[in-house]
DNA sequence: TTGCACCATTGCAACGATGCACCAAACTAG
DNA sequence: CTAGTTTGGTGCATCGTTGCAATGGTGCAA
């Protein structure tokens, strides 16, 4: 059906193997005019070399897996949209999976992804454990880990991808505390994830150090059962400002998981009849898209999704390109934590007086 | 490196070719106890068909490939995930492709995909020529074209499927000439996209059936030569209402392009001070997720994205399955016209008196 | 003149799975 | 008892590319 290596070889007079050798860069080792009429015959014929059978003699694949809860999320596909880009600059391309935090899928995926012959895939997930992926980890699975940090039983190759959640959730709450806020919320899902608990233990930090203690929080973290997808965040937002500002001494200022978080909270303090900003203060976290766009704009922790996309995918680069032993005790282990950044927008304000 | 259909053979005590009718559902042509067999060694072993193996020597795939604008526009990151959920119940996986409107990044993206031998597309493209893809859909590419409808120099196999636009626009427009607004502003970027001009095509329907002329409305359409891509929405919203808003005889009523314009409308008509819903009514289109988050909750056209994606997926599925002749000319190829629905919230009022 | 090194180029055996054509054994019919 | 059929299973060529080992031709030193 499509034009292969042997009517190339044909139409330049050639072998097969001297035009594989112009494909793979051995034009050293043959006449300049031979390698110039290959070319030719390539541009003449507009042929590609066949992806699948290049793969399965070199065992190498231009493809990477990249494992989100769900695209749906802005903040998944602005980081999607920044980690293909990264990847077509080496001439990659990426393969996308929705997990929607599922570690049966999770690990679903990652089998058929080596079963493609996918040799480096980046996990967003961030449950603690990994043990569900680690057996192909240990054949050779090359595994970023984004939106996590390193984990006591985390495979010696793993390297870990993340926005120090502890620092970010810190400059948030301090943020508030320093506009006079006293009285303050947390809202998060489950704390399952050790994001979710990163970020919870910055907000703590960020209290003691004004003297305060729990008793002037309150934590709000949904029905103890009940797990929340990603495309639930706003409802989860939403149930969390209802039932809060309806208590007999609501907080004045609430710290949100993450921005769609934050847009429930806004949403639902409407619903209450409270102006977000005077009357109440909300902070969100990620700084996507659709933050400044809310009314009012969200202040929120931004993170660097570019600077994190192409870190992963250098990884990711390096550690399929390197060494690849049984054993996958390729060096390099570890964690990245990059710091996020506080970006002031009309969400916060000076607390209310009592 | 992995296990291959010879070990699992060899473990089993039959030939690679029985393995391999095992795996393809020819096991009638065995006897029960040697399928049996042949399946305990394969979950012994934790044997996984090598796909480019297999995919070399079929000339099939279980990739398919989705090239959207950007998977950042929460729109497009949506559609992904509902494509991908029609696809994961078929065992097919999808592979992304952000070409930001870029034609050339379009017909380059889909040479590797056929290189790479994925035999089916769904291409969310909304330029009225797909004459730059032309001839790989010759040589046998099964094309989707989506958010775009049929044009007369199509290919006759391409199947396009879209909500029906001008429809839409129509509905956004009565809604609001119902409720009393007489002075509309239709904002889009440019005109160049066949959805960009059916929209319009239903603004002006809608106008005509309530006696308007282009006197009472106005179009703005940005900076004539300045392309906004997907993320500049939101700045290309909030650009006309302020451009707009300034006028000496501004419109009461906005249709917006799309649910991102929109927010970035509203953010512009709250810079000048103005109450959407009250003083100013914003129709979008789409129905994003954040489209009830929004302050006020804005009122849209649902597009019905389940079912769009799974049209794509089945007729991906049919063509890719049919018949696959040098001509390209299977059968099939037209146009599928969802029916879109006004969701009315809070963004959208009665006129103003002025 | 022979031997050797060097050069551009090519032959060939893989990579792992597939499925047609074939085969041996067991059965059936006449 | 033999010819024909069915059953259960296998051998082998093949998909398109790669890269090592091998080819034969040329130039140079001995």
């Amino acid at each position: 059906m499509s034009v292969t290596i042997h009517q190339v070889a044909a139409e330049a007079g050639v072998s097969p193997s001297t035009v594989s050798n112009v494909l793979n860069g051995r034009s050293d080792r043959m006449l300049p005019q031979t390698r110039e009429r290959v070319e030719e015959a390539i541009a003449r014929l507009g042929y590609r070399p066949n992806g699948p059978a290049r793969q399965l003699r070199t065992g190498r694949s231009q493809v990477l897996g990249l494992v989100v809860p769900s695209v749906a999320n802005p903040f998944w596909g602005t980081f999607a949209r920044h980690l293909e880009a990264a990847a077509l600059r080496a001439g990659h391309r990426v393969l996308l999976c929705n997990s929607e935090r599922d570690p049966a899928r999770e690990r679903d995926y990652l089998e058929e992804l080596w079963a493609d012959g996918i040799r480096g895939v980046v996990l967003c997930s961030s449950l603690p454990s990994l043990e569900h992926v680690l057996p192909l980890v240990e054949q050779g699975l090359t595994l970023v880990a984004f939106d996590r940090t390193a984990q006591a039983g985390d495979p010696p190759s793993l390297v870990n991808i993340s926005v120090d959640n502890a620092v970010g959730a810190e400059l948030a709450t301090r943020h508030l505390l320093q506009l006079g806020h006293r009285r303050l919320a947390f809202v998060s899902g489950s704390l399952r994830s050790v994001n979710r608990r990163a970020r919870f233990r910055g907000f703590e930090a960020a209290l003691e150090g004004f003297g305060l203690t729990a008793e002037d929080t309150v934590v709000w973290s949904g029905a103890a059962d009940h797990d929340y997808g990603d495309l639930d965040f706003p409802d989860l937002g939403r149930s969390a400002a209802r039932e809060l500002l309806a208590t007999g001494r609501p907080p004045t200022a609430i710290v949100a998981l993450n921005d769609m978080c934050a847009l429930g909270i806004i949403a639902g303090a409407r619903d209450a009849g409270l102006q977000v900003g005077t009357d109440l203060s909300v902070v969100g976290f990620d700084d996507i898209v659709l933050a400044d766009l809310a009314s009012p704009p969200l202040t929120t922790i931004r993170q660097p999704l570019p600077a994190m996309a192409d870190a992963a995918f250098a990884h990711l680069h390096a550690g399929v390109g390197g060494t690849s032993g049984t054993g996958g005790a390729r060096s390099g282990g570890g964690s990245l934590l990059l710091r996020p950044e506080l970006v002031v927008r009309s969400s916060t304000g000076p607390a209310p007086r009592a």
